[in-house]
RNA sequence: GCGCCCUUAGCUCAGUUGGAUAGAGCGUCUGGCUACGAACCAGAAGGUCGGGAGUUCGAAUCUCUCAGGGCGCACCA
């Protein structure tokens, strides 16, 4: 309703300062807030209508002003030095809107969404840093759907390359395990992370001696042939990893609908398919000499098309022979080359995500078979991909747009896909692919020391110290969530001792997930998290039981006064009339708390904003708002014991607006409130 | 060397398309529980927004430049 209201006065503005000036080009009208509420609740600046309308802002402001007429919505404008307009709304037509959950109309999009996250090497225990991909990527989805998209989340699972062929070597030649043996490990529990144990020795056992590397490549290699006795030991490992991390993520209440695999991508021969189309656009070249002699190449990303292209251009306006101006066109140099088809004929990483993504947007003629993998406690099933698969299944791929959550390190990579995409013509495929980048997380020197890693000089200096796999040097997934539903536990029985052990571990166990989700949500994509275990095992101030507690402060009041908040919220807009809501809203003292209406107004806006801009961040912030707000305003205002019974009703619906949006609000973040914490 | 990102309070970070007095959490200090639960609230101290130049009525935000830091740039994925 908010985001509605904002747009109509943009419009109407607008098209009031065309009546008056016809024929002259106008800058956007820009909408922002005012620095007090006092002042209003939207603000135009008129400074940048000075110039084409050659007029003072201040007059400006007082024109339109004095144009506007009455709009819905709106109860008045003033005109603000040094150039301002100032918009306050009619807050008691906006308390109703919201009272009544009105949700004005929106146009949804057509065309399905594809989400990839996750996407784990299956090879070694979830670490923190999965954990932040997996929980932006998560959010982005309920973002999505809260907004009323189709959503298909997917999770890669690259399951023959090299470091699942490392966990192999680990298994069959320094431990030398047989498979029946191996197959028995793999339904001990956390097998994960026996893997990141093992993972951490073999890359060690490859620096003892250079020649072991050499088993590396015969391991990857009989991978890759499905027939092999090594890829049937290798899909036991990777598939019982796998399985652990649906688990993992299942904690975080993180699911998935389908889990395509680079082995099928390998046997059901997509390449080959992407390969003819790519040739035959000249995506790809052959090159004869230089030190890619042997391979296909293409352009990298990002190197200097358009000097070349304008060089072309250049060169055609000086007509040289065509053919000769092409061929320079088309040679790449040797830098700017990205190996996709090696000389040994084999397919690289890119080529296999060139051909995955052209099944996304159904642009390869082919598809996977499916088959159900893992079922949820909620009985929803998560797919995998198959050489031969179930006749029923769900239609995947084919979508309109996608989102790529994949860290920074790899936009080089995903632009190049991009690339390849528009190369081949598919120029609406590629703007409608969005690599979802976010940076790293990694650890403060001293979380690293606590994990009892010795630092050097240099290290510690740092702000903070990248994990890395194959040192085993990292904060694993469950571990981390065994530590804050720990710490949240011994909390939860020192304030409730009355409960069950039951009960209170389902409440620790919603307090740490709200924490952990609120902690990776906070931060914006751009910036690195550097991770410390006091940082993350904080439950006070700025985090996700903060906002939480308020909700169950909302929930308390309403639990005394025995009424059910669930059935009060939606009765408010029949039990309130629009009088009351003006009598108690619109006075001066009134400011506080029409500020937490306002801003519980702003949930779908603040959606929209996430989505527009892939920034979750802004929907922390808003969670975190609305709960000082409402903490601040519970401090305030004691409710149960107002004894103006309609006052009453007022500040109870101020509570169960709020509540209810603050819900809605964690539920996108995937944070659900316990009843008492 | 080329490309992308970052530099804001003691620490960790916000700051939407340039807009009114640059914000929050933590930490420090001072107060507030016989309660709609203090996982909270109120208050204080703390900033030449890395340096410099430019564009603009107006710059933390845009451009250039310098300094510092991070990450990419494999016939790995």
């Amino acid at each position: 309703m908010y985001r509605h209201l904002e747009r109509r006065l943009a419009h109407h503005i607008l098209e009031s300062l065309r009546r008056r000036h016809p024929g002259i080009a106008l800058p956007n009208v820009v909408i922002e807030q005012p620095p007090k509420v006092e002042l209003g609740d939207f603000a135009i600046p008129t400074f940048p209508f000075a110039k084409p309308l050659r007029s003072a802002p201040l007059k400006i402001a007082e024109a339109i002003r004095a144009d506007a007429g009455s709009i819905e919505g709106i109860a008045e404008m003033q005109v603000a030095p040094p150039g301002y307009l100032n918009v306050k709304i009619d807050r008691a037509w906006m308390a109703a809107a919201l009272a009544a959950d009105q949700k004005p109309p929106t146009e949804v999009p057509p065309g399905k969404i594809l989400v990839e996250h996750s996407s784990i090497n299956p090879n070694k225990a979830a670490h923190i840093g999965h954990l932040r991909n997996a929980i932006l990527g998560d959010t982005f989805v309920r973002l999505l759907r809260y907004a009323g998209r189709e959503v298909d989340i997917q999770n890669y699972i690259d399951n023959t390359g090299v470091q699942v062929a490392d966990v192999v070597v680990g298994f069959t030649h320094i431990e030398k395990k047989s498979r029946a043996e191996i197959e028995a490990l793999t339904r001990q529990p956390r097998f994960d992370y026996y893997c990141w144990d093992l993972y951490a020795r073999v890359s060690q056992w490859y620096e003892q001696d250079k020649q072991n590397l050499q088993v590396r490549l015969q391991t990857l290699h009989a991978i890759e042939d499905a027939f092999s006795e090594t890829a049937g030991v290798a899909e036991l490992i990777s598939t019982a990893v796998l399985r652990r991390h649906l688990e993992t993520m299942d904690r975080l209440d993180i699911e998935y609908d389908f889990l395509p695999r680079e082995s099928e991508i390998l046997h059901l021969h997509f390449w080959d398919a992407a390969f003819t189309k790519l040739k035959e656009a000249g995506v790809l070249t052959f090159e004869n000499e230089g030190k890619n002699k042997g391979c296909w190449v293409m352009r990298r990303a990002g190197t200097g098309k358009e000097s070349s292209e304008s060089s072309v251009v250049q060169q055609t306006l000086e007509s040289r022979p065509i053919q000769e101006v092409f061929k320079e066109y088309e040679k790449i140099s040797e830098e700017d080359q990205k190996v996709i088809v090696r000389s040994n004929n084999t397919v690289g990483y890119v080529g296999k995500d060139i051909a995955y993504h052209m099944w996304k947007f159904g642009l390869l003629g082919r598809d996977f078979a499916y088959r159900k993998f893992y079922r949820y406690p909620n009985q929803h099933d998560c797919w995998i991909s198959a050489t031969e698969g179930e006749k029923d299944h769900p239609h995947f791929g084919d979508v309109a747009e996608i989102y790529n959550v994949i860290d920074a390190r790899q936009s080089e990579a995903q632009n190049t896909v991009i690339e390849a995409l528009r190369g081949l013509g598919h120029d609406e495929a590629a703007d409608n692919y969005t690599h979802f980048s976010y940076e790293m997380v990694a650890l403060t020197p001293r979380c690293a020391a606590e994990l009892g890693y010795t630092l050097s000089e240099e290290d510690k200096a740092r702000s903070y110290i990248e994990v890395s796999g194959r040192k085993g040097f990292g904060v694993k997934a469950d571990d981390l969530l065994d530590t804050l539903i720990a710490s949240a536990k011994k909390e939860v029985d020192s304030r409730h001792p009355q409960l069950t052990d039951d009960e209170r571990l389902t409440i620790a166990t919603q307090i740490a997930i709200g924490a952990l989700r609120y902690f990776m949500l906070k931060y914006t994509k751009q910036s690195v998290i550097a991770f410390d275990f006091k940082d993350a095992l904080s439950f006070e101030g700025e985090t996700g039981p903060y906002a939480q507690y308020a909700v169950v402060r909302a929930t308390s009041i309403f639990k005394k006064a025995a009424l059910d908040p669930d059935t009060f919220c939606r009765d408010v807009a029949s039990n309130i009339s629009p009088a009351d809501l003006s009598k108690y809203l619109a006075s001066e003292t009134a400011n506080e708390i029409w500020e937490l209406w306002l801003t519980a107004s702003k949930t779908r806006y603040v959606v929209d904003q996430c989505i527009a801009t892939t920034e979750p961040a802004y929907l922390a912030k808003h969670a975190f708002q609305l709960a000082q707000l409402f903490n601040t305003f519970y401090h305030r205002y004691p409710i149960l014991t107002e004894p103006d019974e309609k006052r009453k009703q007022f500040l109870l619906a101020t509570a169960a607006i709020v509540r209810r949006e603050l819900i809605r609000t964690l539920a996108v973040m995937g944070i659900t409130v316990p009843p008492v914490m």
